[in-house]
DNA sequence: CATGAATGAGGGTTCATTCAT
DNA sequence: GATGAATGAACCCTCATTCAT
């Protein structure tokens, strides 16, 4: 039934990440998101099931399409070294440039129901897995430590940027995000430990 | 106006957290949190401003208190190395001891409105302190190295912490938390470069 | 957890009465109806599940008040002819002396949504037994054939009953109802046919 | 504007004779019936002014043609007691070869809104009239007595049948209709009175 | 202090109808 | 004539909060 693509899918996509971003999750009104994009309410009903499906779909939209282009970014035959280094700095880039989408994805989305949430943790889920990926890879390249459960190693360099990310908008983006990859890889590497 | 303290403020806070952890937060009605708690609904507003006030003040009252717990038992003169491992083990061992809190904090709460995740923003703050403060330590007595940025470090410890209780959550609390301190202790420390 | 007795209950459903009596079925909201009974709409939901129950109760409260008195009234020792006459006028007094209500059971409630028909299908099958057992009565006392099926008997009383209701509130009322009791007895036990 | 006549017109009334029998009409929307006929939303707006005016007009076409064809059955110098028996006949056959007409007009049209019905009641009156001439006749023939309100027989006589067909309906058409004719017309002549 | 009945504002969604192509 | 994408008005229900008892 919903069309799910289009012009003004997308429309509708980027007028929502516009509204959520400036009002909040909680006040962004199908009605307001409507209007955002220039549609009528019933429209929003054309091309999604619900207003969940509105949520989710953003999220897969942008960051499902970043999290493509770190796979295929990293597919190459680099070092796993510089993959990790790769895999953030294209992580912050993307947020640092997309700051509205960042603000819906890191603060705003994380309130909506446990519908959404769920949807959206399937999508993180291949974003996780690349993650995995690297780690096994630097391991088997033996550029890092074998010792440790990859799965630790996965939620350091996830938490971390997460947690960096998060601080980054709560203090209004008012610092460069990609000064920050060269000191976080270099901290995942050698650790805090002299 | 509101008591914020006796007997039902008590007993409010434990059925907001029974209720919360049970149902979801936004399944978690005034009302429900006070049959809960054997009051009635009225009665809430006799000890809280209002249903965000309940929220506040329950992260204030459970992790208020762990918070400053950490901050005695940091306290002595050890070796801020072990001071690390000590915050970690303090933070699994508690969450893991109160699972339903954990369930409370590290997820359902974190859906709650602007004004809750501020407030709870400026309780974390606290806990955020005590971690800079074994950062500098560690830099001071010269076993953690002075090249990085303390907020960056701060990032890493905090965020992947986090990660590690909220996958924990997730995967239903089916394995143990406090096995996983000295791995991410030394992971902190050495980094996972070789 | 609705209610469903007391002084508010019962002015919920004689402002709905008189609301769907005045402006219909399809333009009784909840909101007019509350207005009406002096509460405000929330008060609706405590005594009620939703706006179905309000409707089902409505029939319920009134015809199963009514069919209960028709039963016991009924239930002496008269002949089953006195029975059929007394069980038509009862109808038809009770009817004209509530229009409103007559106007909201005959016209307006036909034209609710499937569930509440069902339901209210099942409160008028009572009244339809008693038609029955009259019918059974006047076999087993003689004074009625025995050679037609019951239910066609059935049918035929129910039938003229209620399409002599609804012609009479599509003519406004404008004739007495009960004026109609012997005649339509009278037909009922000796034909059309000379 | 509206065309009223040609192919699609016929096939729209069909598909809403189709729809609302499977669907209900409150399931019975404008683009399901249009799908049903194969054609555009929009073009149902070529042959009708508007959805009540296709239901008006399905019950117009096949009620309204068949009420034509009781006229012009009874039309004939037969006695008021056959031409009674005739009337019952054609309905219950009519009714029972289009048991789908037979759901919408009975069942599923009596939920539509005040104008729908009042066009429909307008159409019904033409077969009221019917059933007043052959009262009128049987009066007139001396076969009916003289006694009652012509009014009231055709209550009887309409309410019955009706009454009738619905009950066969809700029992999902599990019976013979037809077999019921002449218990019927026997009733009518005879009463239930010894 | 405690109660719990009452309040009433606010929003996602459906679907008959239109009109540019 | 035919299409079908777009429109936007309309409504039931929830639940945090109040206040008379």
């Amino acid at each position: 039934m919903a069309k799910r693509t289009g012009e003004k899918y997308e429309a509708i996509i980027d007028a929502a990440i516009r509204v959520i971003a400036e009002y909040g999750y909680h006040q962004a009104q199908v009605s307001k998101i409507a209007r955002e994009a220039k549609v009528a309410d019933g429209t929003i009903y054309l091309y999604f099931e619900n207003k969940d499906d509105v949520l989710i779909s953003l999220f897969n939209e942008k960051m499902g399409a970043f999290i493509t282009d770190v796979e295929t970014t990293l597919a190459d035959g680099t070092s796993a070294v510089d993959q990790l280094r790769e895999l953030i700095r294209l992580h912050f880039e993307y947020l640092e440039g997309n700051r509205q989408l960042a603000i819906v994805t890191q603060i705003e989305l994380r309130q909506s129901n446990p519908e959404v949430r769920k949807q959206i943790g399937l999508i993180l889920k291949k974003y996780l897995n690349v993650i995995d990926q690297v780690i096994q890879r630097g391991i088997a390249q033996g550029v890092f430590h074998d010792e440790f459960d990859p799965r630790t190693a996965r939620h350091m360099i996830f938490g971390t940027i997460d947690e960096t990310v998060t601080t980054w908008i709560m203090k209004d983006c008012k610092y460069s995000l990609t000064d920050q990859v060269e000191p976080i890889a270099r901290l995942f590497l050698r650790g805090i430990g002299r």
